[in-house]
DNA sequence: TTCATACATCCGGATAAACGGATATAATAA
DNA sequence: TTATTATATCCGTTTATCCGGATGTATGAA
């Protein structure tokens, strides 16, 4: 009963589910949800510990960087709320925006390759 | 946006999740349901006004009761959230419980009859 | 009218969220 | 070493939840 509620109350918050709508298409760092939601460090990364600690979501340490990426299902309950999400994430204009947002930005950093490695010294924080 | 979240939000509590689950099977009263759980009414009444109030049960009057019943799915977005919890429901040793409870005190009420209707007199809060 | 029943709502307190802004940590580069 | 970048965590404030217990309201019976 306690998952159930836990997850639920991860669901809870519009920050929450734009970061986990960005998440269902891969791995993300702080600094891209930052950008793309136009939100404070301290907020991202303070949510995305919530959502650790809800077990929705894992980290992986590449140098400075860590990346977030969704957990696997791990027992029906978790499948069916990912399902859900997903489909209560249709059509929906805000998030369909960030996704756009998501990949100007992508496209700008990378420019051709398909990783963030090759990103230059220019950050796009001024990008707006 | 803020409809999916205030419906998780409905969702992210212990006894909303279990007066939920019970309404899956019908309509039921503030009594009832503070019988089923051993909740205190003000309690019950309150969680009811919270889920009135987030859209996903609705009431009728009859006399002296109010009948509550979950509403009919009203988009997507509705309808995926309460496939969602009847998946989360299955195989819940607590809300199996619930639903046992609530057969023995309907069977004590009505004796034979489908309805609450045919209830005598006596009412049933001593019978715990 | 008075009373009992079923339910709603208010009051006050406790706890948890959510936030901005500041500071701390960890990795890496110079 | 020092500096920089990315991220985490702390502090203090505001707001939301959740609760027990008391009181208010509506309906129907006597």
């Amino acid at each position: 009963m306690e998952e159930i509620v836990r997850q639920f109350k991860a669901f809870s918050d519009g920050t929450r589910l734009r970061i986990l709508h960005l998440l269902l298409r891969g791995e993300l760092c702080i600094c891209e949800l930052m950008d793309v939601l136009e939100l404070t460090q301290s907020k991202v990364s303070r949510h995305m510990a919530y959502l650790k600690n809800a077990g929705l979501v894992k980290d992986r340490r590449e140098g400075v960087w860590i990346h977030y990426s969704l957990t696997e299902p791990r027992n029906k309950i978790h499948a069916s709320q990912l399902r859900c999400l997903a489909e209560c994430f249709e059509d929906n204009e805000v998030l369909k925006r960030d996704d756009e947002r998501l990949g100007v930005l992508r496209g700008e950093k990378t420019e051709g390759t398909g990783l963030s490695e090759s990103a230059g010294e220019e950050l796009p924080i001024e990008l707006l």
